[in-house]
RNA sequence: GGGCGGGUAGCUCAGGUGGCUAGAGCGACAGCCUUACAAGCUGUAGGUCACAGGUUCAAGUCCUGUCCCGCCUACCA
């Protein structure tokens, strides 16, 4: 064995283990296996940069139940791969390219996919690498990418199979609009954000008549394409109005007044301005009175040829400031009121989506959504946590027709052929021959489709669809999905439909959705927030291990789950106490070798102190087993943490100590032993140490090429059963000991000075244990010059002491004693043991208690009052001496 | 407007189907370099479990209402 250093440094060990586990393949799912199967697909990362703290979350997660179903014995595939990301990905090349004083439109589509590739080649290696970094224990063999030619291929086929299905089609529909992007959205897509705005109250004359009718609107600028006046059919101020025409001013166009229910006679002026072209509830009406789409902004949202020419070319912003000033000099602007209200943006860019009528693909997910619910219903997925099923249902239920086409570049093209004749379509993968109507030259459709809809095939594409490959047979439905609540339907759901359509089943057994990484005021992390945790830093700082260990305990199921500073330290630290705890043990292991063959650890002879450290590992790997089945990580960090730290290292490894002092190593071997279990327990959240360390601690495992193993596929540790008997032992002992401890401090024993500890117990089992047990365990944790233990004594003078039960423990202190310290010590705890009786008194004084509570907690109570009641005694006894002596 | 989640120690959070004397980490205070670990050890302090009712032998936990905070959703121009 190498010294180890002092201070456990991960740079030094995280890389040469990540290539050992590579190179031996580890990581490898065979497609056909003896093996239960064990699947998650990856959330492929955007191929747009680095991963960020939320990536670090999801990925650590995944590889923990990975690496556990791993060691508990399944064949296990975690899929990799990115995600090609359209718009975003493109938005950040365009502004790359602007950087470099290119257009998008001046490179042609041609060239931009080309640079694009080039951008996918180098950013998706970083990606994995940062994966790998993580300790990611991803199938790289099988590593996809959402725009790969299989993809290209999954993605055809699924399209021409549910075009066939008519399930898509295309429409002519008002959707919403980025000008910036340049393309149609999905409403997911819009961000609807507060913003201060401007109610406008307009005047629009009356045709022959002196009436003027007022309308009130947020959006002036939009008159321009107003093409109805609207009022309620009810409102009684308007009646004579309905049916006459108004005089749209700075158009001078005339339009109908019209009756229409959708009108709120409350809000506002009561009279809505229809601009069918751009406004989604206009558009209603527009097609309920058939009233003319006039259509007044580009593609890029400035004014078009319909508007009047002054206005043509401004952009929406300008155009809304002349139309304000033109209005208030010819004396038609009322009055302008501020008014909050919700304006949707693009959730990429940030532009505000203008609603805009255009032809568009469309994918009918009714049919499929309602498979889905049914799917959902019967038990085929679950959700966790289970809140989420209800927001599911709820969106599923009302879900809309998905505008699946983008006016895009980077992304699959549709398999849509238009004839150049006779314009009708076509659908097919590869270019037709001919047309129905005989011609022969046809062009592909331009768009491309939503990122989603790729994506929604990543469970089954990435496994080889549209081949019937043996893969899917062994893997197909996966067992979880693992993701943020956020992309529940972007990307969850979808998977769910597509699944059922080009599968005819769900893609996974369990979604979990667990929450976003927010820092220490509650709010998510983001970086326009400027408050995000950059994931390779931490790491650098930190170690992979202690980060991974951080976001599993700080992962609560909350929706919101905090991750500070100060806990990725807490994991450091942690790390740190591991990394010691097995210096310890292999230093001593030096001496005293596991001897050949004691595999078949001998029981019989066995001490209390392994007996219990025993018993605590199997409840603490039943706890870390039960809270991995129910995805409760944080639960599961928790249990190891204190069993390491609070049970292993605090006490067991002093009794280790003492025994090894007094040249008996069966406590160490049973601490090298429980060590190398914990090690396993503990790998799936810290995979670089715990290999370091079992490595170390194997018998044959030191850094040998030949024959080698890992944690990675050692066996998950089973639970051998409990020892409440030595459990109730050592914890009696434990008091002693923390009772003596607690005198010492508080009452300023000089560390060096030794005590003689006295022990009054009227309970022969207990004083049996104490003379058994304390004698050996003591020194380690005090210093001790002797201990009497007996059925009865006097108080020694000058003594301090404490009381647990009905035991008594008196610390002569002659020299060193402050009376009244004591007396204020034991006056503390006397009020404490008073108010405790009191509680309990009163719960078993209730006769209704007595009766109708069950047995054990009755007699729980009893046996609690019972001690407290001696305690309490004592306790008083004492301070009338102390008092007597004193005063 | 609806729906969901939350309000427990100075801070961040645990406390499945009500029942041990309400816990942890961090922070605070006091004392220690005790030969695995100062990224450590030992001890101490700190909580009307948001508020008000109710159900129950028993409520942090279940019910109702109120007040805050956050989020998701909705066509009020």
């Amino acid at each position: 064995m190498a010294n180890l250093p002092k201070t456990y440094a991960p740079q030094e060990i995280e890389g040469k283990w990540y290539k050992f586990w590579q190179k031996n393949d580890y990581f490898h799912a065979a497609a056909t296996s003896e093996k239960p199967p064990y699947a998650i697909v990856i959330p492929p990362p955007n191929i747009t940069g680095s991963l960020h703290i939320g990536h670090a979350l999801d990925n650590t997660l995944q590889d923990c139940l990975i690496r556990w179903r791993r060691m508990q014995g399944y064949n296990t595939l975690w899929m990799p791969g990115t995600d090609h990301a359209g718009i975003m990905t493109e938005l950040i090349m365009e502004r790359n390219l602007a950087d470099e004083g290119i257009s998008r439109t001046a490179l042609g589509r041609e060239k931009f996919v080309e640079r694009m590739w080039q951008w996918k080649a180098e950013t998706s290696d970083y990606i994995i690498s940062q994966l790998q970094q993580l300790g990611c224990s991803c199938d790289w063999e099988r590593e996809r990418f959402t725009y790969d030619e299989g993809f290209v291929t999954a993605v055809n086929t699924a399209f021409l199979h549910l075009y066939n299905q008519g399930l898509i089609y295309r429409d002519t529909y008002m959707g919403n609009w980025c000008p910036h992007c340049n393309t149609v959205l999905s409403n997911l897509e819009v961000e609807p954000i507060e913003i201060d705005g401007n109610f406008y109250h307009i005047r629009y004359p009356v045709k022959d008549s002196e009436i003027v009718l007022e309308i009130a609107t947020t959006r002036p600028e939009t008159m321009l394409g107003d093409t109805a006046v609207a009022v309620h059919p009810d409102d009684e101020r308007y009646q004579h109005l309905i049916g006459q025409t108004a005089i749209l001013p700075l158009c001078d166009r005339e339009i109908p007044i019209i009756a229409d229910a959708y009108v709120d006679t409350e809000f506002g002026t009561g009279a809505l301005k229809v601009t069918p072209a751009h406004d989604t509830n206009d558009y209603e009406i527009g097609s309920r009175h058939n009233l003319e789409q006039l259509t007044i902004f580009t593609r890029d949202g400035c004014i078009n040829e319909n508007a009047p020419k002054k206005y043509v070319g401004l952009s929406r912003w300008e155009c809304r400031e002349r139309v304000v000033e033109d209005l208030e000099n010819l004396g038609y602007l009322v009055k302008i009121v501020p008014h909050r209200h919700a304006v949707g943006h693009h959730d990429r860019c940030g532009t505000i989506v203008e609603p805009t009528v255009s032809p568009q693909w469309f994918m009918n997910v009714r049919p499929l959504a309602q498979r889905a619910i049914e799917a959902t219903q019967k038990g085929e997925i679950k959700f966790i946590p289970e809140r989420e099923t209800a927001r599911f249902y709820h969106w599923m239920e009302n879900i809309e027709p998905w505008p699946i086409s983008r006016q895009r570049w980077w992304g699959h093209r549709l398999p849509i052929w238009y004839c150049s004749e006779c314009e009708g379509i076509t659908a097919a993968i590869a270019r037709p021959q001919q047309c129905e109507c005989g011609a022969t030259s046809f062009h592909q459709d331009e768009d491309v489709l939503d990122t989603w809809f790729s994506s929604g095939l990543w469970p089954f594409a990435t496994m080889g669809w549209p081949e019937k490959t043996q893969e899917l047979k062994t893997f197909y439905p996966t067992s979880v999905l693992v993701t943020g609540w956020d992309i529940l339907f972007f990307w969850v759901a979808r998977m769910i439909m597509l699944g059922l359509g080009c599968m005819d089943e769900v893609p996974f057994r369990t979604v979990y959705l667990h929450g976003l990484v927010a820092d220490e005021k509650g709010q998510k992390m983001s970086k326009s927030k400027g408050n995000t945790i950059d994931p390779l830093e931490t790491i650098d700082t930190y170690g992979t291990d202690a980060f991974r260990f951080a976001l599993a305990n700080a992962s609560t199921p909350n929706p919101y789950v905090p991750l500070l500073e100060s806990q990725i330290e807490s994991g450091r630290r942690f790390a740190n106490k591991i990394w010691n705890a097995a210096r310890f043990v292999l230093m001593n292991l030096e001496k005293y070798p596991v001897p050949a063959g004691s595999d078949a650890v001998d029981t019989s002879n066995e001490t209390l102190e392994i007996t219990w450290i025993r018993s605590r590992l199997s409840h603490t790997i039943k706890t870390t087993t039960e809270a991995l089945e129910n995805f409760r990580f944080y639960e599961a960090a928790q249990t190891l943490y204190a069993f390491l730290w609070h049970e292993f290292c605090d006490w067991y490894l002093e009794f280790t100590k003492q025994r090894v002092s007094q040249d008996e190593p069966a406590a160490l071997w049973a601490a090298a032993d429980t060590l190398e279990q914990t090690m396993r327990l503990l790998h799936p959240f810290m995979p670089f140490l715990t290999e370091e360390i079992w490595q170390q601690l194997s018998p044959n495992g030191t850094d040998t090429t030949e024959d080698e193993t890992s944690v990675t596929v050692a066996p998950w540790p089973e639970a051998k059963g409990e020892n409440p008997i030595a459990e109730t032992t050592m914890a009696t002992l434990m008091e002693v000991i923390e009772s003596i401890r607690s005198i010492r401090g508080e009452l300023n024993v000089p560390i060096g000075a030794s005590v003689e500890v006295h022990i009054q117990s009227q309970n022969s089992e207990v004083r049996e244990q104490l003379e058994t047990y304390l004698r050996q365990y003591l020194p380690a944790f005090t210093r001790v010059t002797s201990i009497t233990i007996a059925e009865s004594l006097q108080k020694p003078p000058a003594s301090a002491e404490a009381v647990i039960g009905d035991l008594a423990i008196y610390i002569p202190l002659a020299d060193v004693i402050d009376l009244d310290a004591e007396h204020a010590r034991l006056s503390k705890r006397h009020q404490q043991a008073t108010k405790d009786v009191a509680t309990a008194q009163k719960t078993l004084d209730n006769p209704n208690f007595v009766e109708r509570a069950p047995e054990h907690v009755v007699a729980q109570k009893r046996e609690l009052l019972e001690r407290l009641l001696i305690e309490q005694e004592k306790l008083a006894r004492s301070l009338a001496m102390l008092s007597e002596s004193g005063g």
